[in-house]
DNA sequence: CCCTGATTCGC
DNA sequence: GCGAATCAGG
């Protein structure tokens, strides 16, 4: 792959919008992430503005299972908000019964709020690969979530899979 | 371990 | 100019 004006265009836009070099590299393809990086720094806008950026949102994830969350904590990491976990036990429940798809969407939008929302090039043995999302629209991704020592998915999402509907009950 | 950007240096 | 390897850091 060479640099063409527009991939070069589109790498300005989307590093100017604080992706970070790997998410570029995936979204233009062909390139690794210290390709982008070197041609960032060859065409000197390096400096991005303001903030160091990237790996600050949304970090420390923690899934249900997994021995992730320490006592202690010094490192300092932003905790993820627990949002309404409740009403999305409820809803798992009334949506479980009815048929696949519509359950697939509640389970990740509400019951497990928790994710990193990866591209499917970022993801690893480690993380989830439970789908977020529509697949037909452009923010389709993957959990990305900690999958510990169990499988292919995160504590919450490895208890939904291969489960016969009845057998579902509720997430923690 | 995962990840980030920065730098170097052979091509 | 390009980017893999490496470095330094969270």
């Amino acid at each position: 792959m060479n640099w063409t004006d527009e991939r070069v265009e589109q790498l300005k836009k989307l590093w100017a919008e604080g992706l970070s070099a790997s998410q570029i590299a995936a979204q233009l393809g062909g390139v690794s992430r210290n390709a982008v990086i070197g041609k960032v720094h060859r065409l000197k806008l390096s400096g991005r503005g303001k903030t160091t950026s990237t790996q600050t949102r949304s970090k420390k994830i923690n899934t249900g299972s997994s021995g992730a969350s320490r006592g202690g904590g010094s490192s300092g990491h932003v905790a993820t908000r627990v949002v309404s976990r409740s009403i999305g036990a409820t809803a798992l429940q009334t949506e479980y019964s009815t048929e696949l798809v519509p359950v697939m969407k509640t389970v990740t939008d509400v019951v497990v709020p928790i994710s990193r929302r990866l591209e499917l090039v970022q993801l690893n043995e480690r993380t989830c690969k439970w789908p977020m999302g529509d697949p037909l629209q452009p923010d389709f991704n993957f959990c990305g979530n900690d999958v510990g020592e169990s499988g292919p998915y995160c504590g919450y999402h490895s208890r939904l899979a291969y489960q016969p509907a009845s057998d579902r009950r509720r997430v923690r």
